[in-house]
DNA sequence: CTTTATATGTGAGAGCCTCTCACTTTGACA
DNA sequence: TGTCAAAGTGAGAGGCTCTCACATATAAAG
């Protein structure tokens, strides 16, 4: 074993890994996680197929995690800041205060389901297991509060009030809706064509204009 | 073995049966994985326990069914119909063509998913599995259906034209948003109080309102 | 009223999975 | 250099899905 192979970044996922003890497990796990939930669906996803892909025993990642589902919160985890970080950068280019900020925020989301939804799954759908998950709380009171900020900067406001709350909300059940069914292939199946951004920007229309009589 | 307790429903689901073929094994294991997946949750079902529930060996599902998943789909399609019967009986108490009619048929949808949200939760959700089941897609096209029928109504039309379409398109995915955020307890974590019928209306009235400008 | 065929249930077991435990290896640091 | 803690391993317990050869009750046919 020569000086070079050593360390490091060198073993690239396959199961052969010349060094003692492997560079960075966890992180290689959660990695490979991230990858089989996205291409056999959360369910489906095994600790044993982990390990084969990290190219370590099946004892390994106990570890580093304390259960299967710890593995999953963590990719969960990694989703949210993720599709946290993706809706900042989506606010950067319309100016404060306009419709397009929170279609942009709609867009993000809904385009995060599309393209993970397997990891999008897992930070929803499967509540029972990572259920009381404190970071993943906090990590959607962030979301959510983006969410509400943008609203109330749209009322020219920079204090949150009910109304900002409550529209927010609306915005979120209806992009959240959206990607649920957008991902279960239910709206293909109903021979229905949407163009996302067309239905975006509708429907922060409607939410963000005067209450109805 | 007297001639009482000899076919029939007498046996309880209780682990003890008397008589040589089971009563009806399909419809209850139907019922026992209905009730398994439902305080178990979706994932966490297991065909072993639904045997245990229903007496019999572990093999005897395969009998009836070619796959665990199969007896989920089951309980899925059951799932749809009762919701689709549900939502037809809602419309009857309101008169045609009003609003009343709309929001009944969203409460439904929401109730059905708080009152079982394990069945929901399979009824969308888990798309790999049961994805391209034919029964399923079109208890989905009925339900559908429904909604674009009394949307239409709305407009004083019997015709469902691309308008109703959309409208129906955005109540549903707005109903199934709120549905999903509801069961995953995403509400009550942010510490939000939502009044469903409130919630309910509103959205009607702003998606059944002109389109903006 | 037998006989036979069919549907339905069973026990055993193959092969996968999660997770534990005693044990080994190795890098860091006193 | 010697010791320790962190990280990895093989074996295996126990649970799961699903198959297969076999058993048994009911229905249909003789």
């Amino acid at each position: 074993m020569s000086d070079a192979e050593k360390n490091s970044e060198m073993d690239d996922g396959a199961p052969k890994r010349s060094t003692y003890h492997h560079g960075d497990l966890r992180a290689q796990l959660i990695e490979a996680t991230r990858h089989l939930v996205e291409d056999k669906g959360p369910d489906h996803f095994s600790v044993s197929e982990a390990c084969r892909v990290a190219g370590v025993s099946t004892a390994a990642p106990y570890k580093h995690f304390k259960d299967k589902s710890e593995m999953l919160r963590e990719v969960a985890l990694g989703g949210m800041q993720r599709q946290y970080q993706q809706m900042t950068e989506a606010l950067a280019p319309h100016p404060p205060g306009t419709l397009d900020r929170i279609v942009a925020l709609g867009r993000v989301y809904t385009q995060f389901a599309v393209t993970e939804p397997g990891v999008f799954r897992l930070m929803f759908g499967l509540s029972k297991d990572h259920d009381g998950d404190e970071c993943l709380i906090d990590m959607g009171r962030n979301v959510f509060g983006m969410v509400q900020q943008q609203v109330a900067q749209f009322r020219g406001s920079d204090v949150i009030e009910p109304l900002d709350e409550r529209r927010a909300f609306l915005l979120w059940s209806f992009v959240h809706g959206l990607s649920f069914l957008q991902i279960d292939g239910k709206l293909s199946k109903m021979d229905m064509a949407v163009d996302m951004d067309d239905v975006l920007r509708e429907v922060s229309e409607r939410v963000m204009r005067d209450a109805p009589a």
